[in-house]
DNA sequence: TAGATTGTTAATCGATTAACAATC
DNA sequence: TAGATTGTTAATCGATTAACAATC
């Protein structure tokens, strides 16, 4: 069983891969909470609570950690090395821009097909195929797809979501600005973009009313 | 000067936004705290602090609050109503998808010039015209832009924030993966895909243990 | 009035930081 | 050894919830 973890933690666990992935391509070896901690502006002690949470690895006094193996244990602990396939629906510009980005393999994803309303044949992009929606349902079914990506418009996105859930995916990632209506057993993360305006407008206004 | 408030308010309020939005739209002129609460599986308690915060406006009893006032309450907090000019550097994929996105006009953020190594004449996409990076910082400067949006290659996201900087912008809202340097009174959102697979794969890993 | 809803004060809960002993 | 770094226990801080009186 899976120890249960804040969320608030899970978090910075990116960031601490972020920053330690580049003091190993700086050519360190070994690092240290302190050193981490600057690089993010965090308190040390903060990442040392958090870095005993994900590893039953201990830091070595007057060492600190062998980087690699910290890496490793954050990586396991997100579950980047169990591969989740994926599909995309809605293949817009939006839709596109994602099947292109390439990170997603070092963090346990895998696009493995794009759905689209407007696909009259099928097609490839950045080597994913791309289907009619008509087929989704018998496709993801058929595959075992767990990850279901809406980059439709607003108005199409629960459809697609209903038709993603029955199909037997177990988690949504949703950049429609919609809220989405699932069972409570599926997991949805709602890729957000007015709460970044959100914090974005309103520090800019509190920057304005010092000044 | 503007009240200082919790970030997780902060992250709240645009959701309340878009509830408040869903009633009206259904016909509503008031609303209760548990409304609203319910809608998004959160304690009223929570929702009455949170609106208390953002408003001057008190409830009434045994009737709720005005929709329209609190919508309009809510946006004026956030900053929506004064217009925040932006540039957009990168336009590929990504910062085409972003061109086209509608929402950020109701969000006080407007897009007025993109910005390409590539450009080499001056185009327009969704009527936004997009000129070479090499007149940016001189055109920045010229029309007090106040938000830089990097959507480049991570390797080229460090060059053009500084040039962003050195240009008068005072938010950088950055979605190449890669953590950016900025003087102290710059304001810097990440919008990190990295964040939310953590999140997802981590969830979905709980799931499997658990079934 | 009775009931629904409000705002406020106090209690709880969780996350962060401080203090400090342990150890390579 | 001395110094740097560790992990842990206790204190603090902040956010959420519970309890309750007020009011339309």
């Amino acid at each position: 069983m899976i120890k249960e973890i804040p969320e608030k933690t899970l978090r910075r666990l990116p960031q601490y891969l972020s920053v330690l992935k580049q003091f190993r391509s700086a050519g360190e070896t070994y690092c240290s909470a302190a050193q981490i901690a600057a690089e993010l502006s965090f308190s040390d002690i903060l990442v040392r609570k958090d870095l005993a949470l994900v590893t039953e690895d201990k830091g070595v006094p007057n060492q600190g950690r062998e980087l690699l193996a910290l890496i490793r244990s954050i990586e396991s602990f997100l579950g980047y090395n169990t591969l989740n396939e994926a599909v995309l629906v809605g293949v817009g510009m939006l839709g596109r821009a994602l099947l292109s980005y390439k990170g997603f393999n070092d963090c346990g994803v895998d696009i493995v097909l794009g759905f689209d309303i407007r696909a009259d044949k099928v097609t490839t992009i950045n080597n994913t195929p791309i289907y009619h929606t008509k087929v989704m349902a018998n496709l993801i079914k058929r595959m075992h797809i767990s990850i279901g990506i809406i980059t439709v418009p607003k108005d199409s996105a629960q459809a697609v979501c209903d038709v993603l859930v029955a199909a037997g995916v177990k988690a949504i990632w949703n950049f429609a600005p919609i809220r989405l209506h699932v069972p409570s057993d599926i997991i949805v993360h709602n890729e957000n973009m007015a709460e970044s305006l959100a914090l974005i407008s309103n520090k800019l206004q509190h920057l304005g009313g010092n000044s």
